[in-house]
DNA sequence: CCTGAAATCATACTTTCGGGTGAAGGAAAT
DNA sequence: ATTTCCTTCACCCGAAAGTATGATTTCAGG
């Protein structure tokens, strides 16, 4: 947050320092109206480039490659197919509108399944819902 | 859940079924009270250890034994000590009821470290935060 | 000594969660 | 055919979570 400020700062600082140096060691009077305009287009590109890789990064996969479901626990504690993948994506963090969104149903539908999960669960939210879940070996 | 429910029907039923039995085979009019009371206490208590095992049955510890804290993301995202702890305490599937508690500060103060660690992981909620921090290492 | 970062707490407000209840449609099993 | 289970959804309500803003205190470091 406050670095990326602190890095823009200092880039310009940077790009207003080299103009002066240049206007002094080559006893330039005034650099052109072009000059100018190159340079901040320079800075500006590969701090864009920058923000954009930043922006972007992609997400670090914390992925166990040899989960393997353990059925027999979700059979033990009842839970239904829908209810796997509305725990799959509780377990992404999702809200439960971008649950019901994702899976095209109502909000209240969401809420349905996921009481039921934590009745099933025996928890009382979402997180100890995938802690536990990751206990079971429910969720990877 | 209703598993419970029906095992312990069942343990009533065959207490009934060996009580006709006894009173048939053995030609006994009316069994005493006192074995009455003895077969629901034996049956009860029975019942009682198997529930208390259920109930207090022991967490299944879910523990990645090499994990090593990533102290240059902290250092990076600019979390702090106590942020680190709401985290953690976050993590563990605590409600901010119960990690303002465990730290004996007000739930207003548990807010602004919550707040500003969703800030810093750049999160919406506690689910997102704590994949967040795994994915940076740093919770296990 | 002074500054800045942390930590604490408050107040007020909005959004999201979660519990409880009930109900309707559909698919599968008996 | 009837029952049972799953899925879907609605409505209501209270609790919890999250946002915003600002004040105070403490304390290490220059």
């Amino acid at each position: 947050m406050s670095k990326t400020i602190i890095i823009y700062g200092v880039a310009l600082a940077a790009l207003i320092w080299v103009l002066k140096f240049i206007e002094y060691r080559f006893l330039v009077r005034d650099l052109t109206l072009e000059f100018y305009i190159g340079a901040v287009a320079m800075v500006c590109t590969g701090l864009g480039i920058w923000a954009g890789l930043r922006l972007t990064r992609k997400k670090i996969v914390l992925q166990n490659p040899d989960f393997q479901r353990d059925d027999a626990a979700l059979a033990r504690l009842e839970i239904t197919r829908r209810e796997l993948e509305v725990l799959t994506l509780i377990a992404e963090g999702l809200s439960n509108q971008a649950i019901a969104d994702k899976l095209f149903v109502s909000l209240n539908t969401v809420k349905s399944h996921s009481s039921s999960l934590f009745l099933k669960l025996n928890v009382r939210n979402r997180t100890q819902a995938v802690l536990r879940a990751r206990e079971h070996r429910i969720l990877p």
